[in-house]
DNA sequence: CTGATGTTAGTACCAAGTGCTAATAGCGGG
DNA sequence: CCCGCTATTAGCACTTGGTACTAACATCAG
């Protein structure tokens, strides 16, 4: 089933974007033709060795995990907290984040944001949260930083309740507005702090 | 500098740990040893050569890839759907998506399952969310299933809004309850139910 | 002094290439 | 039918980052 070059090549390109572990030998095979076309293909194309490829795609994970790291603990990052009264925290909004479509953030992140920077600024390890009112006023989109404001409104210790208020705007204007009620996890004695 | 072998060792694998990309000529510089006495090293240790490291990144990867694709579009899997009507999609918590010290699924994956789930449920292809009220009823821990319900119970085609009630349970048992009000963007000039 | 442990050196070999030169095949036009 | 062109194939030297193995030390304890 030998094809003509350019047929061939394009075949190729996507085989190896599909795959990018498959060795010239093995393209050979599957083509039908010597190891060395393939690389004169490869070459033409400007596709890496199989080597280069599986490093790009290691490097590309290896970043992306750092990334993320963090954003399992708090989505966004804090730039300022003053537990059990305030906190402030930026997320910017990145390509992944968006309905390709419209570029619209979709509103979980934004959620994200404000929910575990409620639960940060709760001077509690264990926090949970009961209940949520969110209101999205205006669509965020990519590139766009989104500026979280979270403020303590009212606390009763002795329910082990609080209500957090977050308010997030982009360019001083406010796009999203959420208040949570939130559970403390841990009795009212202290200094168990671990 | 030389440190005894087992400090060495452990130093070696928290070397490798943290950037997997360094060829055993550069750790045997970095630890003033000879490269034999690393790959010594890596046997007693069992930790694979360069390409199997970032090889195995990459794999890792790929996979992840694969598995974060549909969930850039919806959190969790939609297992049925009648649009404009109800749709369900159930969530597996893995241990990525809960406190460490807990256990307990973080908020936002809950909001997030039940909101992408909501979008889904418009016969919309650009549906915002623009207000919503939860309840975290109770806590959902890693390795438990959460079945999402969403239904439409009031549409409002002519205003472009729809709302949403989605009733997610672990075991039959509610765990979280959300509404959400919704807007479509496309205009409703036609009627194309589908 | 002997032995065990640890370290280093050196060789042969491997996979999956690059880079280069050279031969050959197939085909189209004049 | 031959000329020239492109495409393909072959072969060789060399590269990286190793494995596998052997042999030579070094150091210290008993």
């Amino acid at each position: 089933m030998r094809r003509p070059k350019k047929e061939r090549q394009q075949a190729l390109k996507d085989t190896i974007r599909d795959n990018p572990f498959v060795t010239d030998e093995e393209l050979s095979v599957e083509f039908d033709v010597s190891v060395q076309t393939i690389r004169l293909d490869r070459m033409e194309l400007a596709i890496p060795e199989l080597r280069e490829r599986i490093k790009h795609v290691a490097v590309k994970t290896f970043e992306d995990e750092v990334k993320s790291l963090p954003i399992d603990e708090v989505i966004g990052e804090i730039i300022d907290i003053e537990l059990d009264k305030k906190a402030i925290s930026i997320f910017d909004v990145k390509p992944e984040h968006v309905f390709q479509r419209n570029q619209i953030a979709r509103g979980h992140h934004l959620f994200a944001q404000a929910n575990s920077l409620a639960v940060a600024v709760m001077n509690e390890e264990l926090a949970l949260t009961v209940k949520s009112e969110l209101q999205f006023l205006r669509p965020v989109t990519a590139g766009q930083r989104v500026v979280a404001k979270a403020e303590v409104i009212d606390s009763h210790p002795e329910k082990n309740r609080a209500f957090v208020k977050v308010v997030s705007a982009v360019d001083q204007v406010t796009v999203f507005i959420g208040t949570f009620e939130m559970y403390r996890m841990t009795e009212q004695s202290e200094g168990d702090e671990k």
